[in-house]
DNA sequence: CGATGAATTGAACCAACTCAAACATAGTGG
DNA sequence: CCACTATGTTTGAGTTGGTTCAATTCATCG
């Protein structure tokens, strides 16, 4: 099921939605030039396998818009999620060329690619990119020690309510808005894509939507859109103190 | 209760047994004398915390010896470790001063500790040192996606023999010895460690050790002293597939 | 040798799982 | 337009792996 290669319109980094957030945040107009030259669209559906586990990988990319999924699976089919990449995230790691997950589009995607080599090349010499992945690196590290909290520790309740905080926070500070008081936000994520996040079954993640739900921590309009009356609320759920774990 | 600050006799960086495989890996000489004009040793005793989350840390600093646990605890005492650091290991992050777990001293520990400001500036300025701190945080990133599989969807008898193979195969990696056939260890984490790193109870952990010492997975001379008879069989209990996730 | 902290073992319990069935929604095509 | 899938979701009932609480054993050390 190899994924075509479609010839895509390229936006220009100075148009592009995620040009402060991303891999290129820090790089001036004569380094983007030089990224414009090694980049490329690729655009995934919803479900669509965007490298399988063993794969060889011969491109980095950012994502532009849209959900994609890292999964681990074992043997047996015991599957858990272990990163989700939103827009601006990085994925991929230089100076490797087989990916060691799957990555899966959980709503459309859309990528910037870089092409291995040169990418590789770049980070060797330009500090501006180098330093800001070492920085998102850091930041995923911090956000994957969370997520170790939560998987460990967590009630199955808790874990819901910690999954939809995190999107909900993620999902506003990408259109600017402020995360607390009433939010609402398109989940990108089946109930099963979330049992692999949070290390549950489907079953108990439906259960503990319905339980929130009744308990008005959330209310959903149709399966996938969520409003949260109060932010507050549902951050009393996750188990988190007031401060929240907020890494500076 | 302060760590009061002993005068250690410092090694030098070319006598350091270390000198290969922490964040200074890829440094010559001169930049290793510019590294131990900002470095000083420290030393901590088996059960002292090294830092408390939130306090202030003026250091970043590289495991020499020991091993130490990086913990995160939630309003109501659940603990769940978030990084196992052994020798050559990396402890905090440049550009940030604030602790954000709990540092504790699993054994006897010394670390060689960089003053935080001048360490940042090396960076930004030296790419030897930066690319390899890239390094190291990405295969740490790929450790804690591991340690996500574990806690989301192992039982808990494939976690003991997951814990115990990651211990033992970075032993066996630091005394250049394979880690096949029989392999023995010291463990340098109490039950209570243990449980805290595999999301379990310390009653659980201790279970499932007699479980695997009964059905002969492994031997135990004392509460610590472990030896495995064949690592193959107890990577067969990991519950990791043959070729065993092992990332280049 | 008692005492202290760590580890083991037992028995009852429960949160989340498994298996099974019903329901919802959006397509698809006759 | 409705029947017919296909896919995702909810709900129910029974089971279980790991927890909780409570003793007991072990090891070390002053």
């Amino acid at each position: 099921m190899p994924n075509r290669q479609l010839a895509i319109p390229q936006q220009e980094c100075a148009d592009c939605p995620i040009r402060h957030r991303a891999v290129c945040a820090r790089c001036e107009t004569d380094e983007l030039e030089h990224l414009e030259s090694i980049k490329y669209y690729r655009k995934f559906e919803a479900g669509q396998t965007v490298v399988w586990a063993g794969d060889k990988m011969d491109f980095v990319a950012s994502v532009i818009e849209g959900v994609a999924s890292l999964t681990q699976t074992m043997e047996d089919g015991r599957r858990q999620m272990v990163g989700l990449l939103l827009p601006s995230d990085f994925l991929g790691r230089p100076n490797r060329d087989t990916a060691p997950y799957d990555v899966v589009a959980s709503t459309d995607v859309m990528l910037c690619c870089f092409r291995r080599a040169p990418f590789q090349k770049l980070i060797a010499e330009n500090a501006n990119i180098s330093q800001r992945l070492l920085e998102m690196t850091l930041d995923e590290l911090d956000a994957a020690r969370e997520w170790m909290l939560l998987l460990g520790r967590k009630t199955a309740r808790e874990k819901i309510a910690s999954l939809l905080s995190i999107i909900a926070r993620r999902d506003a500070s990408l259109k600017d808005l402020p995360s607390k008081g009433e939010v609402s936000f398109d989940l990108p994520l089946t109930r099963e894509a979330m049992a692999d996040y949070l290390g549950l079954t489907l079953e108990t993640v439906s259960r503990q939507m319905s339980a929130l739900k009744r308990d008005d921590v959330i209310r959903l309009e149709g399966k996938r859109h969520i409003t949260i009356p109060d932010f507050d609320l549902l951050m009393d759920e996750t188990g988190d103190d007031a401060d929240g774990g907020m890494l500076v």
